[in-house]
Formats: C-alpha cells, structure tokens, sequence
DNA sequence: CCTCGTTTCAAACGATCGTTTTGACGGCAG
DNA sequence: CTGCCGTCAAAACGATCGTTTGAAACGAGG
C-alpha cells in the first residue's frame, strides 16, 4: 500500500529546499512516534522526495537525527536562561522567592498550551533521555546543566539562607513537577476523568509555585 | 555474526520452562532497551531457545510483551497501597504528614537501591507512557489511578484542612520527584560531576519529604 | 550550443524483522 | 506397536529496514 502523502513544504513561492523540509518533517515524526519507530522512507514521503535523499543530504538517518536535534538545543537552552535572568532583573533586589519561579514554570510550560515547537521539542527530549541517538552527555552539557546552575543561582540570590545542596535539590523538585505535567499531558490516554484538570493552567502554574515555594523554605537550614 | 548465547536459566534441577524463561528474558531486555529496539531472536537465543517459541506460546511479539507486563502489574499497585496503608495504621490517630510521606518515598525508591526487579519495572513504565503497546488505558487504570487515590486519601487523613483538588496536585508533585529521581538514576550519562550526588540515598529521600512537607502545608487554604 | 557540478529519481542491495511451515522427538494411552 | 499430543527446532516466508547505485534532470557559466 502507498502511504497517502502529506507533503508539506513550505510557501510556494519560496520552495523550500529539500533538505530543510528534511529536517522539519523529521522533527514533527521522530517527536510523535520515536526514532525507531519511523523509517527514512516515511520521511521522505512525507516530506515529498526520494528515500536517497536523507543519505544525500545528511549521509544517514542517525546523521539526520542529530542536525535536527542540533538545531534546537541552544536556542532552548538561550530561552530558558534569559528568561530567569529577565524576570530577576525585573524584580531587582527586593525579588521575592515566588517571582523567579513563577517567570521559570511559565516560560517552560507555555509552550504546551499550543501546538507549537515547544511541544515536539519537549517530547523529543523525553525521548532522547530514555534512548539516546545523540552522542553521551549532549543533552545534560548543552542544556540540562547550564539551565540547572542558572536556576540554582538564581534561587540562591533570592534565598540566601539556602545552602548549595538543598538548593540544587530544590531545583531538581521544581524541574520534576514541570517535566511531570509536561509528561501527563503528552502521554495519550494516561490522564482519565477526575484527573483530567489536575494539569490545567493555569491553576497547574500556580500550585507548582506555592508549593515549590513553600518547600524551599521548608528547606532552610 | 553469531551472538554469543548468554542463556539465563534457572536452576538447572529445576529446568525451567521455556514459557517462564521467556517471560523473564523478555523483562529484562525490554526494560534495558525499549520493545522495538529488542528482537524476539534477541529474546529468544537469550532465553535459549527457537524462534518460534514466542509465536507457539504467546501468538506473537506484542502478546509476550503484554503478559510480561500483566504479571507485574497487580503486583506493583498492591505493593505501592499496602504500604501506605501500613504506615497509615502503624501512626495511628496521631500521624504527622512526614510519616505516611516518608513512608511512600521509601517504598517508591527503595527498589532502586539494588539492581533489582523494581528497577527493572519503572524503566519498563517509563517506556510504556512514552510508547504504549499495551491496550490503551491499562496503566492508568490497574496502577497509577488507585495508587494515586490511596495517597490522596492517606494525605488528607492527616491533613484535613487539604481541600481535594490541591490534595491531588500535591500528590503529582509528590510522585513528579520521586519519577524524577528514577529517570536521572537510570538514564545513562545524564549525571555528570557535581550533580551525582543529588540523587543519592538517603539524603534525597530526606530532601523530598522536607520539601514536600513543607509545600503541602504551603498549599493550606 | 555544450559542459559541469548539484540535485533528484527509480531501482536494487543485503540485512533483519515478525511470523509461518513442516516435521522431528519423546511420553503416554489405547 | 500404533496413534496422538505437547514441545521445540530448522528453514523459509514475505515484508520492511537503511543504504547504495547509476543515470536522468536541472541550472549556471563558458
């Protein structure tokens, strides 16, 4: 049988080229369904050119993989950590505790109230982490750590009683609730009934604040 | 290239079946590296056995990997309850909100001490909710929903002014950190340097009741 | 016009996948 | 012994995988 084609390029007047709607279709079918579980030639059709065009352009699928996944890393890593310095520029010195959170947990969950990038991007990553097809240590060098220590500074200037530990600790529970939700409502068919506005927004915002909040300073000394 | 056969029998006056040997082959490598990566001739030279033994007892790859799921399944739920249930009892009338949480911290993380089944299982879970193959609904449904009830319920006995909708969600906070912690013990290479031992024992198990503590009692009225 | 490098194509490659077929082997009942 | 049944293995099936090949189609520059 031949898969029905869905071919998406970009605008007709600026054709896009072959190998960005590579990349783009990649993005959109490795996040829905795995790196495993879809083959070059579903790219390909999808994206309307031949199968030996992904070996042409990116010399294999794992290659394609990668580029596509490189593309995305700093830039979500640069969003991720501007936007904490923004909001404790914002707040000057008299900054709350609840402030710096309230900025993170938004701009990480905001994009899940679409069916933007930030989505695909997140359930890549979810991916990546429980199968990787990036070279070790990609993911927790270019993002995962420089967000952690940008966030670990900045609750620490907010919190000064908060010693390094408890604070990286801290901050691993706040990322937890966050990826949790984002999880939650990835996942098909998990969230049933009652459950269903446990995640929310924005009253999913607010809680993780109060209680992230609340449990920092339970942390204190 | 042959692969070297590293058969897993039981004891060899107790010859195991090959049913049973296939089911626990299959856990292991399942969990190890995800449904699709693992081919039923990986399972089966690992199990020592034919191919065919996967089609002849179970009618199929998806069918084996379903009913090595169903064995765990009951098991899990009526561990994760019981044991609320028990320190529930053990603290009486005069329980404070530590207790039952210390209690299910323990219970959650304490397989992952070892290199035991329990790991075995959460990875599974993991992978499960990221890639369903079994019918839709069943984790939910046999698992997480019930184990997700009885704490909910052990909460608000020893935190009655917790309304029933920050019960909930401080109960996903709860379950978020303790996930969390799984994921960065068993994804490989994501701990690096300094941030290897925020996930160690105890001192994460103390951390997270803190925490949680603390944001529980934040989220009253 | 022709040439040349880039891009795209259909076709095929070898490998591996899940599954099926066929029949051998051993124990047991008749 | 004969016939049957549960167990299991060798071989092969068709499908699909990622990749390669060789040539057609294309566009720019001489």
């Amino acid at each position: 049988m031949i898969p029905a084609r869905a071919i998406d390029r970009g605008s007709p007047e600026t054709p896009t080229k072959t190998r960005e709607r590579l990349l783009d279709t990649a993005e959109r079918l490795f996040a829905e369904r795995g790196f495993r579980a879809v083959s070059v030639r579903v790219i390909t059709s999808h994206a309307g050119c031949n199968v030996a065009a992904v070996n042409y352009y990116f010399g294999g699928k794992e290659n394609l993989y990668r580029e596509m996944f490189r593309r995305r890393l700093v830039a979500l890593r640069e969003q991720r950590i501007s936007s904490i310095r923004r909001a404790m520029a914002e707040a000057g010195s008299g900054a709350s505790l609840e402030l710096p959170l309230r900025a993170f947990t938004t701009a990480f969950l905001e994009p899940h109230l679409d069916q933007s990038g930030g989505r695909r991007l997140m359930r890549l990553f979810s991916r990546e982490l429980l199968d990787p097809h990036l070279k070790a240590g990609t993911l927790p060098r270019e993002v995962i750590e420089p967000v952690h220590s940008a966030l670990v500074e900045a609750i620490q200037a907010v919190c000064p009683g908060l010693d390094a530990s408890a604070a990286r600790r801290s901050i691993h529970s706040l990322v937890a609730q966050l990826v949790h939700v984002v999880h939650m409502r990835n996942a098909p068919g998990v969230l049933r009934g009652a459950g269903r506005e446990d995640f929310s927004f924005p009253a999913v915002v607010d809680h993780i604040v109060r209680f992230s909040a609340a449990g920092i300073r339970g942390s204190l000394t």
